[in-house]
DNA sequence: CTGAATCCCTGCCGATACTG
DNA sequence: CAGTATCGGCAGGGATTCAG
């Protein structure tokens, strides 16, 4: 069953994972870092269906602002996880989408999801 | 290669995979609120290699104040991840040791160090 | 030794109004 | 349609000091 080799107590041996303060190039971090944020997951989720336009997103969330809707995407982009395409002409339409990169994230979430899904029992 | 069936385009056929805003009972919020904060997968890291007292801990993460580490044990005593053990007599020690739950949180530290790990080309 | 109390500063995020 | 500009409330987190 077990399909991985168990190295349960020991993340990889890397200097990266010996260090003693929070280090923005902590693999850990990188992938908390763009995952932070309210809202951020459900975008992620959002586009993991397909390709999205910003008014789409904006239908698929309602309570969400356009500014964070915004600044989501933003990090997002800057982080390597969404794509954007404008088409040019008018009026103006704007179609987001998950890079390879963003798709290497369903995995990510499927493992927090499935300890989150736990009883919080100790 | 691939040893698991690819579900990626859809989290589990689960409720609170539609909810259409941040839900504080949805799986992936829980996990994500237990790794969250400054300082918390340091102080997992170092407990996942064994118990370690409160002054160890200091030690391991010399940057950290004692408000802080306090304020991460008791956040994640609260999720279920930490157990705090108290050895009665003078002077007080407190032992603290992750719980089964807690241990959970390795393959999860992991996916997201593997994410992270790669380059953050599109 | 193991924290709790207090102060302060910064950054997130929501609401509203406006632009290419 | 797809954003930007601005403002304000509030919680995160660091330093310092005090307590059981």
């Amino acid at each position: 069953m077990a399909h991985q080799t168990v190295r349960h107590p020991g993340l990889p041996d890397d200097p990266r994972a010996r260090v003693t303060e929070p280090a923005p190039d902590c693999p850990v971090e990188i992938a908390l870092a763009a995952l932070h944020g309210r809202w951020t997951t459900l975008v992620v989720r959002e586009l993991l269906q397909g390709d999205r336009s910003f008014s789409e997103l904006r239908a698929a969330l309602p309570v969400l602002s356009d500014k964070v809707l915004t600044d989501r995407l933003a990090r997002l982009a800057e982080a390597g996880v969404v794509a954007r395409e404008r088409t040019p002409g008018w009026p103006p339409r704007v179609r987001y989408s998950l890079t390879p990169r963003g798709r290497g994230l369903g995995p990510v979430l499927q493992a927090l999801w499935d300890w989150g899904a736990q009883a919080a029992s100790s």
